[in-house]
DNA sequence: GTCATCATGTAAGCCGTTACATGATTGC
DNA sequence: GCAATCATGTAACGGCTTACATGATGAC
């Protein structure tokens, strides 16, 4: 997961380890926080697998941004000092890193890996930060399991139990006969209040799924607007505004 | 968190291993699902610690399970060859543990720990879920910590970058000097879709979180309404019936 | 007697964190 | 030169998972 969030970071621009580190909590901070400890190794592991590389002391990057960039000039002027190193490498602070060809590919591949076994929430929302990246009927692929995800878990929701062993009923025997005895919500008993909390708890949950549930439905029809606009006119981005 | 949960489960009855394992997956199960790699140790800490101890064989528990329990006549006449073990511990299969008094105290410290550092949803659902076992005070400042929680997130949802390092400008130079230049959604720049996802995200997680907002400002309101109520009478509960 | 299930446990490993150690650069 | 910040890294540890090993019980 760490390295989908780097790979997709890198994939902007190049960028050092501290900086990603920044950004990271920056601008996916809602979702994540990374620490050195776990950042450092990763780009590593992604440099080891040439999904990374560092970046060398290229005036030409593949991917220029041209914005203002009249800084040129000052920073040119009074950098000497800085630049040298670290656009040079000379020495050996801030090795920035650029994604490969065959970090696109991992890139790729990890965000339609279905690993939605660990955390599928981050997972979800890492993805959909990033599925930009992949093709649309990718994006559409992935939006779909997720749908699946929700309505599953809707239905665990409103069925009690589910899972395994339908049938059979009792815990099979040996303990007690005692019917299930739920303690826990439930309310059979007359009870004042068997769990105020934990009820309202799983009916909040309920209804932030449903939401959840709306809203990738929304993200699906549009993403389905945008294959059809792009299947009339592949190359040309002309009449596809919307 | 786990021996939260465990200690939970075991303040309404005493359980052993695999049953606890089978609760936790199925009344807490939308929350969480736990491994007997994790189970089995935390009880034998749980238990190293004297917050919970092994039932003896007591045929009158501290926490006598009257459903209908007429049910003690027909079970002794039939157990015998599982209920000697069970309630017994004789052999060594199935260790039913109970709370102590320890566990009681124990309990109610992790109920109140503001330990929100590690994957904030969870720990609150799962306190909440065990909340009345705590004090009403206790209870309302655990919804006050989970407010001040989402005004936070929602604070920072609104305003950009919050934190530290308000300049610093992208990578030094390397690439270009441009500046900031956030490529995450932002869209300052007139492209036609920056990033539709992340943003969508943005503000699907922002709804999400003013949802959550409003949902435990009712709470708060209901526990001080219990509150205030407890305060004029706090040892009959007769009139307090909402 | 054998199979499914109940039941307990251990070992290895993953993925991340905290805390620590180090060094370069810049402003004052 | 000194402190703050930028920047990179390592070591130790934590919590939980998977996979494995074991054994008791009851159904057939």
């Amino acid at each position: 997961m760490l390295e989908l969030a780097v790979l997709g970071l890198l994939k902007e621009q190049p960028l050092h380890g501290y900086e990603l580190k920044k950004r990271l909590g920056e601008t996916l901070g809602f979702l994540w926080g990374v620490s050195y400890g776990s950042l450092y190794p990763a780009l590593r592991r992604l440099e080891a697998a040439a999904a990374i590389e560092i970046v060398e002391p290229l005036p030409a990057p593949p991917t220029p941004v041209s914005t203002g960039s009249i800084t040129g000039d000052l920073a040119a002027a009074r950098i000497r000092s800085v630049a040298d190193r670290l656009a040079a490498g000379t020495r050996r602070t801030r090795k920035a890193y650029r994604i490969t060809e065959r970090g696109d590919a991992l890139l790729v591949e990890l965000l339609l890996a279905d690993d939605e076994r660990a955390d599928p929430e981050k997972s979800f929302a890492l993805k959909l930060a990033f599925c930009r990246h992949v093709p649309p009927a990718a994006r559409l692929q992935l939006l779909e399991r997720r749908r699946a995800v929700l309505l599953e878990r809707l239905d665990r929701a409103a069925n009690p139990s589910r899972g395994r062993a339908s049938r059979s009923a009792g815990v099979g025997r040996l303990g007690r006969p005692t019917p299930e005895k739920t303690p826990l919500a439930a309310s059979t008993s007359g009870g004042s209040a068997p769990d105020r909390y934990l009820s309202a708890l799983m009916e909040h949950r309920t209804r932030s799924v449903e939401r959840d549930l709306e809203w990738v439905d929304e993200l699906i029809a549009a993403e389905r607007d945008a294959v059809r606009a792009s299947d009339q006119s592949p190359p040309s981005p002309a009449s596809s505004v919307a």
